[in-house]
DNA sequence: CGAATTTGACCCGCGC
DNA sequence: GCGCGGGTCAAATTCG
């Protein structure tokens, strides 16, 4: 929040690969996404072989006792073991400073929790609209503190709330580019 | 004052 | 069965 300038780099220092900064920039950061795993977000997540001994393709647990969840938690515990229901998670990786990648929608905060292999603590966001379960996580590694993995569950079901001009062009094209 | 974040506790699946 | 590691909850706190 704090370091919420230095999302645009244009002026101080200098290029970097953020993912969505400027018109020019957002090219070298899906080329660099490109190259790293090969296709980019739109293989699927679960193929985080950077990380060593991931456990990250583990399914998604579902709370049991939740009364009074939002409207409609999609799994209902206590039964469903024909298949898991591990939904897509895609992953990004992406040469940045700061943690929090502004893609347009808001997030809540809800966890954190330190990864074993990893210095840097692992945090875990909630899209805030109402009826949207979308999660993402934001990891950074020790191997390379420079990059941060920001790995996405689900699909908004909703548009952007903020219209950043060119992102909201941007986010366009990838909701076109999940498999969804 | 409401919304977002922080942070420790709790839960759950899995490996030993 | 127990411990570990990861994911989520929720109360307290901070922020706008």
């Amino acid at each position: 929040m704090e370091n919420y300038q230095m999302f645009f780099p244009c002026s101080s220092t200098g290029q970097s690969t953020y993912p969505f900064s400027t018109n020019m920039g957002s090219s070298n950061a899906y080329h660099n996404l490109h190259g790293e795993s090969s296709k980019g977000f739109i293989g699927l997540g679960t193929e985080n072989h950077h990380v060593p001994r991931d456990e990250v393709n583990k399914q998604i647990s579902q709370r049991t006792e939740s009364f009074a969840r939002d409207e409609s938690d999609e799994v209902k515990p206590s039964k469903k073991k024909e298949k898991k229901i591990r939904k897509p998670r895609y992953a990004f990786q992406t040469r940045s400073q700061v943690d929090i990648l502004d893609d347009g929608y808001r997030w809540r905060k809800y966890g954190q929790k330190a990864v074993k292999n990893n210095k840097f603590p692992r945090s875990y966001y909630r899209c805030t609209y109402q009826g949207c379960n979308v999660k993402k996580q934001v990891q950074r590694l020790t191997k390379d503190e420079a990059i941060v993995v920001t790995t996405y569950e689900g699909m908004h079901t909703h548009q952007i709330e903020k219209p950043t001009d060119n992102f909201e062009h941007i986010l366009s094209q990838m909701q076109i580019y999940t498999p969804f």
